[in-house]
DNA sequence: CTCCTATCCTGCGAGC
DNA sequence: TGCTCGCAGGATAGGA
């Protein structure tokens, strides 16, 4: 579900929900993990705590409190939600795996059917283990030309692989890949190895352009994809080549074409991506 | 190092 | 209608 667009909606939608800057009254782990166990002692810890705020980082959602960070990430079906008014013995609603009682009468619920999620304190093993080895941020200064070039250098896959990987940059996933390789003009089966420098910065611009313009339309929503206030994202209804297999090219009306790469599914136009 | 596969899970739609 | 199968936004471990 959630890629860079998606996730920094959801973390604009809990600053509006915390901008209070509420205490968390409890940390209800309705499940012991998971994709891996929660650490429950450390996060029990930080019931009293304020929560300061909320950032993001490639995929991850930090939210910092004044005793300590932690961290979420959404997983493929993964989302936060708030309820007001919510009592600490109310049954949950399904797959409801994590919710966290604010002084500020609402309840941040994480909901998760596949449990692909993460939650997790951040300290230094963690972040070691989790955001030490990601890539630049696709929206910032420091993703340039240069520096996708030199990084898809040594990299034998192909130019979508490659920007999925999140030591390359983060935050592109399997819909925002296809996509801006369409923009770009390359073929997602290209060598990452081969791409001249000049492509690479027309991609840094198709990768910038796309996941800006997505932001603007509140994300995509897939099928159950909600930000943090319960609100779908419109981004979908403009997908140039994702999920359009057999149907016309905006640019060029001929056929976008379906593939599996590495299991991922693929979408490109043969025409307009060379 | 890099590459490649399998795996973690549930839900849904296509096809029979 | 009801069943099975394949596939879905991600990331990681483990072996080559």
């Amino acid at each position: 579900m959630p890629e860079l667009p998606e996730v920094e909606i959801v973390k604009r939608g809990l600053e509006n929900i915390l901008n209070d800057k509420p205490r968390i009254l409890e940390f209800q782990l309705l499940r012991e993990n998971l994709r891996d166990p929660f650490p429950v002692a450390e996060l029990k810890k930080m019931e009293g705590a304020r929560i300061t705020g909320v950032q993001r980082r490639a995929k991850y959602l930090i939210f910092l409190t004044d005793r300590g960070n932690f961290l979420s990430h959404l997983g493929m079906t993964g989302s936060w939600r708030s309820e007001a008014d919510l009592r600490l013995g109310s049954s949950p609603r399904l797959h409801d795996h994590v919710r966290i009682f604010l002084n500020n009468g609402s309840t941040l619920i994480y909901n998760d059917p596949r449990r692909f999620g993460i939650l997790d304190v951040l300290n230094a093993a963690t972040e070691k283990k989790r955001l030490a080895r990601l890539g630049p941020e696709p929206l910032a200064k420091e993703f340039s030309a240069v520096v996708l070039w030199k990084s898809l250098r040594n990299k034998n896959c192909g130019i979508k692989t490659a920007i999925m990987d999140q030591s390359v940059v983060v935050g592109v996933g399997n819909i925002y890949a296809s996509e801006s390789l369409f923009y770009a003009g390359i073929k997602p089966h290209t060598r990452a190895s081969r791409l001249s420098c000049a492509r690479a910065g027309g991609l840094v611009q198709a990768i910038q352009s796309v996941l800006t313009k997505s932001i603007a339309a509140g994300g995509s929503t897939i099928s159950d994809y909600r930000n943090a206030e319960g609100n779908a994202g419109s981004f979908q209804s403009r997908f140039a080549v994702y999920d359009r297999a057999d149907q016309p090219c905006a640019k060029c009306t001929k056929p976008i074409k379906k593939g599996v790469t590495v299991g991922r599914s693929t979408f490109w136009c043969s025409a307009c991506q060379r």
